[in-house]
DNA sequence: ATACTTGCAAAACATTTGCAGTGAG
DNA sequence: CTCACTGCAAATGTTTTGCAAGTAT
């Protein structure tokens, strides 16, 4: 069973309090202010729990380590801008893949990331 | 400069051979059919060197290290089994993504990878 | 000869796990 | 009272780096 503990608290309010994505390392420090023997070990285990649970989701940028953020949002896909690097939500979908695949390969899931420049960076 | 090395040879040759991304440790292992005695380190120099030159690219999939492919492939995607969790390059392509992102954006690129099971772990 | 390369071992990182003690239900 | 949770340290797993020896040009 799920407790709820000082320490997931601490986790969850730092992702609250960002808004953002944050590395392990940055929910660790910010949890930290709230509870100064709060182990790294900790933050690990809990961020994977949380995202078992579905109340977080990791965001993978190529090159960096994951981050962490709260699943606000349902399925969606990314768009990178080439120029700021920001990344936003695209809540479209091409839908079904399976036409894509080799034949005899099962198609379940799929993710898409587009690349190009936002509205403001034209 | 760069120069031809037996190694570097080697390790091109696995990857040519290979004809899918592979991870630093599955280069390893093929181009140490070849010399036996190649160390891990050079893999990792090699693979440094030759993708800042430009001769192979990176494929990074979230969840697990980053594998390495021939730059010479065109526009392609990637499916990763989900079972045996290589990665097979996928040569079709849904097409056009600029109706999936938001007004004001500009789409130039995209990156699509898909989940599932292999035509050999049904 | 020169200086890029290599193999090995140790280091640098990010993440996970073992364990004994702690605390939520 | 129980057993999930925690902190700490040690263990993993991956990629990098220091160094002395090797080798392509």
């Amino acid at each position: 069973m799920e407790r709820s503990t000082r320490q997931r608290h601490a986790i969850r309010s730092a992702l609250e309090a960002a808004g953002r994505p944050l590395l392990p390392s940055e929910i660790h420090a910010e949890a930290q202010r709230e509870i100064a023997a709060l182990g790294l070990a900790t933050v690990y285990r809990n961020i994977k729990q949380l995202t078992a649970a579905g109340d977080i989701r990791p965001v993978e940028l190529p090159g960096d380590p994951a981050r962490y953020e709260l699943a606000v949002h349902k399925h969606h896909h990314h768009f990178r801008c080439k120029s700021c690097s920001r990344v936003f939500d695209v809540h479209a979908c091409p839908g079904n893949m399976q036409k894509l695949a080799p034949p005899g390969f099962k198609v379940d899931g799929h993710e898409l990331t587009l690349y190009g420049l936002c509205s403001g960076c034209q």
